[in-house]
DNA sequence: AAATGCCTTAGGCGATCGCCTAAGACGTCA
DNA sequence: TGACGTCTTAGGCGATCGCCTAAGGCATTT
């Protein structure tokens, strides 16, 4: 390491606070059209339109840039996803707004990102052990909303045990989003259809429940 | 070193097919070990105590290698997908032998062959198209086993529609997978319990009809 | 024994990699 | 204006890569 921040002090450095964002951009980029093994540090100071010098200079390595980006990505993915559960609604409509993050997501190319990251972590400890910390936070806002929500619902927690479900969720999500970055479409519209008139057809069993359950439940 | 012999014309010439398969182990290990950045002509050679000039001999290329050594991968897998679901015993007696056979396989590390062909493919069009392909295979295999399962089960096909059900197990499935190999497996085993249990209640409220379908029904 | 042709080897070519350095540009102080 | 610390640059070092070649080993056929 080298360089502190000195006009750090008095305006966040703007310039280099500019460059690094350009790089974890960049490196966003190139993980989607180039996958992990394509960021080097020159392709990375090409699409980011800057000098390759400062790839050392800011980060001190290739691999500080990749925790960086990881940091950066998950940072966003997690904070949605609570401010999207944590909202003032019935449970089928953050259901919805989900699934329809996960259509726009798929649509950007977003999932690549997550999976070429994971794909990278496989082999790298330090890397690896910050996804599996990721997952878990997203697993502990997941059991929270669908906690939530079977008291909305009204569901039998021995029926439905909130684990399994979560579990259930979030590994047919990733398989979705693994099997898209691979080529796969076929039946996810099904399974999504199929999913979204359950929740629909709950909501109408349990309707004046669910206006009691809705009202009731904040969360804590 | 290998055996000598050119009775290659006779009898399949076993020191180059020993060879050839003696790289694809290497490979296999390599992508468990390494991962698929750490596939290397040199590596490769090394873990298969051959000559790396081999590869370019019997290969071509080190993709070549790759390409050949999914095919030879997944064409297990799916042999044994197919052996399995194709068995006349109860449904609920294959899952619980599928569900094994992933555990086995976690223990093994396969997955990660897998996930790192895919990763792998993600960036090499050839690749990705015969992974969708092995995808479909599995998938049809699927589909067959559960259409006979619904029948022995009794289940309503509006309730649960086929093409949903495949895929949300090929996406967990896979889903759990990935999560088993960036480090994560909690709500793993309260997934799999909470299936379980499902199925056995499912075979115990539809005892006798469960008999009459699993007699009737082979396949096609 | 000589010739043939498959098999195997060591080694090297050009390209690319991550990381680092030396030097100058620039802005901000005294 | 001169000194100083920060930022930015071009370029190069050693390592490693995939791919390829030239040369011989060796069993089989003449």
């Amino acid at each position: 390491m080298v360089g502190r921040l000195a006009s750090a002090r008095r305006s966040a450095s703007p310039p280099r606070a500019r460059a690094v964002e350009g790089f974890l951009d960049a490196a966003e980029r190139l993980l989607i059209e180039e996958g992990h093994a394509g960021v080097t540090t020159r392709r990375l100071a090409g699409a980011a339109g800057l000098n390759q010098g400062l790839i050392h200079y800011y980060f001190g390595s290739l691999d500080e840039v990749m925790l960086q980006a990881l940091e950066r990505f998950t940072d966003r993915l997690i904070k949605r996803q609570r401010a999207l559960y944590e909202a003032d609604k019935p449970f089928i409509e953050k259901w919805r707004t989900a699934m329809r993050y996960l259509e726009e997501d798929l649509a950007a190319g977003y999932p690549k990102i997550w999976l070429e990251l994971q794909a990278f972590g496989w082999n790298r400890p330090e890397i690896r052990e910050r996804i599996a910390r990721v997952n878990q936070e997203w697993r502990e806002v997941l059991t929270d909303a669908f906690g939530n929500a079977a008291d909305e619902y009204g569901l039998d927690p021995r029926e439905f045990p909130l684990e399994a479900l979560v579990s259930l969720v979030m590994t047919f999500n990733q398989g979705i989003e693994l099997e898209r970055v691979s080529g796969v479409s076929a039946g996810h519209d099904a399974l999504l259809a199929w999913i979204d008139q359950w929740l629909e057809s709950q909501g109408e069993t349990n309707e004046h429940d669910h206006h009691h359950a809705a009202r009731r439940g904040g969360q804590t």
